[in-house]
DNA sequence: TACTTGACAGCAT
DNA sequence: AATGCTGCCAAGT
Protein backbone atom coordinates (compact mmCIF):
# COMPACT_ATOMS: atom_id res chain seq x y z
CA UNK A 1 0.00 0.00 0.00
CA UNK A 2 0.87 3.53 -0.60
CA UNK A 3 0.95 4.14 3.75
CA UNK A 4 2.25 7.80 4.39
CA UNK A 5 1.35 9.38 0.39
CA UNK A 6 -2.45 8.74 0.76
CA UNK A 7 -2.15 11.07 4.25
CA UNK A 8 0.19 13.17 2.92
CA UNK A 9 -2.35 15.04 0.56
CA UNK A 10 -5.05 14.63 2.99
CA UNK A 11 -2.94 16.71 4.74
CA UNK A 12 -2.38 18.80 2.21
CA UNK A 13 -5.66 19.42 1.41
CA UNK A 14 -6.74 20.09 5.10
CA UNK A 15 -4.44 22.97 5.02
CA UNK A 16 -5.46 24.78 1.92
CA UNK A 17 -9.27 23.95 2.69
CA UNK A 18 -8.49 25.47 6.02
CA UNK A 19 -6.94 29.14 4.36
CA UNK A 20 -9.97 31.49 4.80
CA UNK A 21 -11.65 32.93 1.66
CA UNK A 22 -9.99 36.06 0.43
CA UNK A 23 -6.68 34.88 1.56
CA UNK A 24 -4.06 33.00 -0.25
CA UNK A 25 -1.30 30.84 0.92
CA UNK A 26 2.08 29.71 -0.59
CA UNK A 27 2.86 26.51 -1.85
CA UNK A 28 5.44 27.10 1.13
CA UNK A 29 3.23 28.04 3.13
CA UNK A 30 0.75 25.00 3.02
CA UNK A 31 3.62 22.68 2.84
CA UNK A 32 5.19 23.67 5.86
CA UNK A 33 1.75 23.78 7.62
CA UNK A 34 1.43 19.77 6.35
CA UNK A 35 4.19 19.26 8.16
CA UNK A 36 6.78 19.25 4.75
CA UNK A 37 8.21 21.98 5.73
CA UNK A 38 10.09 22.40 2.08
CA UNK A 39 7.88 20.10 -0.06
CA UNK A 40 6.53 22.95 -1.93
CA UNK A 41 6.15 20.65 -5.22
CA UNK A 42 4.33 18.05 -3.73
CA UNK A 43 1.26 20.51 -2.76
CA UNK A 44 1.57 21.47 -6.38
CA UNK A 45 0.92 17.72 -7.06
CA UNK A 46 -1.60 16.54 -4.55
CA UNK A 47 -3.64 19.82 -5.76
CA UNK A 48 -2.99 18.59 -9.25
CA UNK A 49 -5.08 15.48 -9.12
CA UNK A 50 -7.80 17.54 -7.86
CA UNK A 51 -11.06 16.71 -9.34
CA UNK A 52 -12.68 19.79 -11.37
CA UNK A 53 -15.80 19.94 -8.44
CA UNK A 54 -13.52 19.34 -5.75
CA UNK A 55 -14.45 21.03 -2.97
CA UNK A 56 -11.04 22.18 -2.10
CA UNK A 57 -10.45 26.03 -2.58
CA UNK A 58 -6.99 25.29 -4.28
CA UNK A 59 -7.40 28.76 -6.35
CA UNK A 60 -5.92 30.03 -2.47
CA UNK A 61 -3.21 28.49 -3.19
CA UNK A 62 -0.16 30.65 -5.20
CA UNK A 63 2.93 30.52 -5.51
CA UNK A 64 5.74 32.95 -3.80
CA UNK A 65 5.84 35.57 -6.14
CA UNK A 66 2.08 35.78 -5.70
CA UNK A 67 1.03 34.66 -8.67
CA UNK A 68 -0.56 31.88 -10.21
CA UNK A 69 1.81 28.95 -11.00
CA UNK A 70 -0.39 27.51 -13.56
CA UNK A 71 0.27 28.49 -17.15
CA UNK A 72 -0.85 31.38 -18.13
CA UNK A 73 -3.93 31.45 -20.92
CA UNK A 74 -4.83 28.05 -19.98
CA UNK A 75 -8.08 27.47 -18.15
CA UNK A 76 -7.16 26.72 -15.18
CA UNK A 77 -5.04 29.59 -14.30
CA UNK A 78 -8.00 31.48 -15.73
CA UNK A 79 -10.61 30.17 -12.82
CA UNK A 80 -8.35 30.01 -10.21
CA UNK A 81 -7.57 34.31 -11.01
CA UNK A 82 -11.46 34.54 -11.75
CA UNK A 83 -12.30 32.94 -8.03
CA UNK A 84 -9.55 35.06 -6.73
CA UNK A 85 -10.98 38.13 -7.46
CA UNK A 86 -14.67 37.16 -6.97
CA UNK A 87 -13.45 36.42 -3.25
CA UNK A 88 -12.05 40.26 -3.48
CA UNK A 89 -8.83 39.58 -4.00
CA UNK A 90 -7.18 42.08 -6.24
CA UNK A 91 -4.31 42.00 -9.42
CA UNK A 92 -1.87 43.96 -10.29
CA UNK A 93 -0.82 45.14 -13.76
CA UNK A 94 1.89 42.39 -12.97
CA UNK A 95 -0.31 39.93 -13.00
CA UNK A 96 0.17 39.33 -8.96
CA UNK A 97 -1.36 39.80 -5.86
CA UNK A 98 -0.27 41.04 -2.78
CA UNK A 99 1.03 39.02 -0.58
CA UNK A 100 1.56 41.43 2.29
CA UNK A 101 -2.09 41.87 1.98
CA UNK A 102 -3.46 38.57 0.88
CA UNK A 103 -1.56 36.24 2.16
CA UNK A 104 -2.61 33.74 5.36
CA UNK A 105 -0.56 34.84 8.21
CA UNK A 106 -0.25 32.38 10.35
CA UNK A 107 -2.53 34.60 12.78
CA UNK A 108 -4.01 32.84 15.42
CA UNK A 109 -6.69 35.47 16.60
CA UNK A 110 -9.36 34.35 19.11
C1' DT B 1 15.35 0.45 -12.85
C1' DA B 2 17.13 5.20 -14.03
C1' DC B 3 16.32 9.68 -15.65
C1' DT B 4 13.33 13.58 -16.45
C1' DT B 5 9.50 16.65 -15.37
C1' DG B 6 6.55 19.34 -12.53
C1' DA B 7 0.58 23.92 -9.86
C1' DC B 8 7.62 25.49 -5.88
C1' DA B 9 11.00 27.89 -2.89
C1' DG B 10 15.34 29.54 -0.98
C1' DC B 11 20.00 30.67 -1.55
C1' DA B 12 24.26 31.49 -4.26
C1' DT B 13 26.49 33.60 -8.22
C1' DA C 1 17.52 41.85 -11.52
C1' DA C 2 18.40 37.45 -13.85
C1' DT C 3 20.10 32.83 -13.89
C1' DG C 4 21.50 28.56 -11.83
C1' DC C 5 21.64 24.96 -8.20
C1' DT C 6 19.76 22.26 -4.62
C1' DG C 7 16.01 20.14 -1.75
C1' DC C 8 11.72 17.77 -1.80
C1' DC C 9 8.62 13.94 -3.40
C1' DA C 10 5.64 11.66 -6.74
C1' DA C 11 4.51 10.45 -11.47
C1' DG C 12 5.67 9.88 -16.21
C1' DT C 13 8.76 8.16 -19.90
Amino acid sequence: MKKFELDINLRILQVVAAVPKGKVATYGDIAQKAGMARAARRVGQALRGLPKNTKIPWHRVVNAQGRISLTEGSAPHNIQRHRLEKEGVLFNTNGALDLHRYRWCHENSS
